[in-house]
DNA sequence: GCAAAAGTGTTAGGAGTACACCCATGC
DNA sequence: GCATGGGTGTACTCCTAACACTTTTGC
């Protein structure tokens, strides 16, 4: 039977995820030290090879789990990947996705069996990473771009509750661009990804402020 | 090495277009007939195995060629369908694309090495389609409305030279809904997705009608 | 009182929507 | 002259973008 010609069997999937924080106005990205070959001692994205027996987003959560000990609940697909020797080891064909998580508060794992070391790097100085991760990793700066403007992907990079400077600040290092801050908030408030809960929050020696959540609106805007 | 785990091998990519034309107001997709099993007899989308030593378009194109000898060269990315018995055979992960093409103008095989029959549906009148070709072709009609508001993506539908009313026609099939003739013009104007030609056609007994030509500009707009 | 951070309102321009009239043609 | 199909303009609303002042607080 024709599927089992040699020519299209044995063909990989790579899911890939790139995982994101913003931390003090700076975009960061989460990579592993691979501890094997190939790329072994080289910085990665988080990810790896789907199993026969999952879908491909129980095949990122597992990955993330196994290569930091993240439980990644908030990810968005991204993009695949197909060049044809992207992998030295056999034919690879990766779907990335995107991740968000507060780096504050979620822990990672240095170590785990097929990672040396994990950290967050600002995009602005990205170590040379194995395979094509830095186009995946390139091309998921952009994707992220556009997610905060359609969908509630940064929820998970902020308490249930915030105040719009705090979410306006993430957009600004996304983005990197400044908005009007009195913009900023109508057209969030317009599009409806946010709402106001009616709450306030009161720092130490600040005027208190606002908090809002997130609506988990999705912006899908017709043609006509 | 990790690489050689079972668990993660052998698993197959389809590639899957679901070729699109507009025939006289209707919405139609290219369908051919299995001649082999799985599913022998059954008509499906068009698309197949990728082979390890062709990207994900080189085998779109491979596929489309084979089973209906169309070299098809407008297609856009659709999606990815990864639940996992979706193939009887084995794993098998589809990556799915949109072509649209002038049911008028291009002629297809009826018979291929692996097709029995092809021939075009209108989406109001689907047969009972092989593996998750159903779940995959709605989907893709979903994109498709989706595109046109975008990209070029129906400049292969047109001749280089069309008439806006021409146009009219197909964004109303496509969307299911009227659209106010004045408001039409303005807007595709406006987003730069077509442009005036400067010249007019005279059909038989109609007034001189402007011809306008896809400029090939895709939309996309920022965030902020 | 002054600096820092947060909140709000106004105006002008551009796009979207709804809607009505004129023009060319063939019969 | 009338029916058909193609072309155009206007008014209203809404969103966007630019921009300035007031409030609270701590020092």
């Amino acid at each position: 039977m024709e599927i089992n010609n040699p020519l299209y069997k044995n063909i990989g999937i790579h899911i890939m995820c790139s995982i994101f924080t913003v931390d003090k106005g700076k975009v960061k990205i989460l990579l592993i030290k691979r501890k094997n070959n190939p790329f072994k001692d080289m910085w990665a994205l988080v990810g790896g090879a789907l199993y026969n027996n999952e879908t491909l987003t129980d095949g990122l959560k597992r990955e993330v789990k196994e290569k930091t000990g993240i439980d990644l609940d908030n990810y968005y697909f991204s993009n695949v990947f197909d060049e044809i020797y992207r992998s030295p080891v056999m034919r690879m064909v990766a779907v990335s996705y995107i991740g968000v998580i507060d780096g504050d508060k979620v822990s990672f794992l240095r170590e785990t069996l097929k990672t040396n070391d994990a950290d967050w790097f600002s995009i602005d100085k990205i170590p040379k990473l194995a395979y094509d991760h830095e186009n995946i990793l390139q091309d998921s700066l952009l994707k992220l771009a556009k997610l905060i403007g359609e969908t509630s992907i940064l929820k998970s990079l902020l308490p249930d509750r915030f105040t719009l400077p705090e979410l306006q600040g993430v957009y600004e290092a996304i983005l990197r661009k400044e908005i009007d801050r009195r913009n900023f908030r109508k057209r969030m408030l317009n599009l409806g990804l946010i709402e106001d809960t009616g709450k306030t929050r009161k720092e130490d020696n600040k005027k208190a402020t606002k908090l809002y959540r997130f609506t988990g609106r999705v912006i899908d805007k017709d043609v006509f």
